[in-house]
DNA sequence: TAATTCCTGTACAAAACTTGTACAAATGCT
DNA sequence: AGCATTTGTACAAGTTTTGTACAGGAATTA
């Protein structure tokens, strides 16, 4: 739904060099099996909308897996029915993926997380995919050398894909208002954005800020946007005397609690309480039980 | 045969050859689709302005993604008598934009988006709009109170939303790698993000690393990737010596062309040349063709 | 004045698309 | 294994799109 006016418009002859299916053949599915019915002008040519290439490109990924293409539109509905939910397959797929990482080749990279994406919904890709890999990463970067690129290279892709995610949802929500950002001197979002994504799944409404926040600025967006809440993440604290200041002035000033999250709730676990702010759990879930034990979300219509 | 009017209006001849365009061709466009009607002098004779060669630099951009000639005009038709292509909606546009932002409402900042996005191709968007709010946003951003936090709730609303543009592409490209990275110390990706996405567009394959890039690293992935140039974007330098130290090993040791961009590449212009790395012109459209010239971009078609 | 450039309109040819039929290799079933 | 179905591709004949060429005349430039 984003830019179908002008911009969505591709004859066959590229669409089939887009994605390397031949012109013949998409005319074949399109009359045999009625699968992706583009446009047509006046005249009858074809045109492919950017949103039929995508179906396309699903489609190749289940022919991948093997899948006939003539059952191929049945199992795009079904297609989130219980695959064998083997432990090998994650495995499989973190290998490849660290492997695509290794040789810095985008494409393989994002065709292995389309088809894990495919497949499986963005919760359990998260849990089994993302964060194991993540953790995985990051003890390759501290032995491995030229890791700091890769590291770039990654964090780039992932909040890329993960932040098109946040942006793309289409439901306003009308639970409780956060202010979500990383403590200054962090400027790794990625935790940051897991929980923007399973928080606004859950209901709340988000104020993403990203990396390196000033607190000090925190006073002046929770009064103009009336928020109920904030959730600061940082895995490391350049000041530790200031930082304890300034989170105090944040949570004594404001009247709305304060979180703070990822590895700085646990080794500055007593500083926190003592300010006033309430420190989170590591795991996603154990962080959204806290925050909705403070701030529940209405549900107004669960059917 | 560089033949300019007084008015800064190009006869047919020259436009075709600063475009590329044959003449007959640029005729036939506005014939049959009535595409760049340019002025006329009384006897007849079309005199373009530079509002038109830019039109027609669009029309190729968009011709070398595939899509045909009639979709273009069709396309631009639409948007020319919709709104008339005045200064006004731009300026309109900007205001709402930043009224949003001070207000930090992600849906009203994300409608405004996409209503300009579904209406103008993403290189005017790009150019009309994101740029010109970029630089206002940075005066404003001095002087403003409680600014800080706009400018992260901004920048994270428009890497989120460049960067799905940018891994949604589905067009392998075949033309020159280049490695895009910020130097140490930038933590913005905003201009790396639009000038990868203009580049992309001319069919330039793109390793993105992001923001804060140590430069010492930048060698190994060169050696991995067998890229093919290394483009560097900054606004500011840290450590000058160190820069030029950096820059000087990573220019020499690497047999690949370095490019700098941004700010840098004003304010130290000498010094870069001196390390025989290419300092870029600070609009986009410069960049590339500075860039095209050292590494061009093979046409697969459009002869 | 002569040479060049540009104008309009018609025409043409290559490229790209369309539909429909056909065929051979791959796949599946008995 | 043997037979039937599936599926990608090829060929043919006709249409549309699109870049370019050509002709005759007018304007510009050297």
């Amino acid at each position: 739904m984003e830019q179908q006016d002008i911009n969505g418009l591709y004859p066959i002859g590229t669409v089939s060099e887009i994605t390397g299916v031949n012109a013949v053949t998409l005319r074949a599915w399109e009359r045999r099996y009625g699968l992706i019915q583009p446009e047509r002008t006046p005249k009858g040519h074809r045109m492919y909308s950017q949103t039929d290439v995508d179906k396309i490109q699903l489609i190749l990924v289940q022919l991948g897996q093997g899948i006939a293409i003539s059952r191929v539109a049945e199992s795009m509905d079904l297609r989130e029915q219980s695959h064998d939910s083997n432990e090998d397959i994650w495995v499989q797929y973190r290998l490849r993926m660290i492997e695509a990482i290794s040789q810095f080749d985008e494409n393989v990279l994002d065709s292995i997380y389309n088809e894990a994406m495919s497949l499986y919904p963005v919760d359990i890709v998260t849990r089994r995919l993302l964060t194991p890999l993540l953790t995985h990463l990051g003890e390759r970067w501290q032995t491995t050398e030229g890791s700091v690129a890769e590291e770039h290279f990654f964090s780039v892709f992932m909040r890329n894909k993960l932040g098109a995610r946040f942006h793309h949802r289409n439901i306003r929500n009308t639970g409780p208002c956060l202010i979500a950002a990383c403590l200054p001197g962090e400027h790794h979002e990625f935790g940051l954005l897991l929980f923007a994504l399973a928080a606004h799944a859950r209901g709340y409404r988000l104020i993403l800020l990203g990396a390196d926040m000033p607190l000090s600025e925190l006073p002046h967006v929770i009064q103009r946007t009336q928020s109920d809440g904030v959730v600061l993440s940082g895995s490391i604290v350049l000041d530790t005397d200031l930082f304890k200041t300034e989170l105090n002035t944040l949570a004594h000033t404001s009247s709305i609690p304060v979180f703070i999250g990822g590895h700085v709730a646990e080794n500055y676990h007593a500083e926190i309480k003592a300010t006033g702010a309430t420190p989170l759990p590591t795991d996603l879930f154990g962080t959204l039980q806290t925050i909705g034990s403070v701030l529940p979300i209405t549900r107004n219509k669960n059917t």
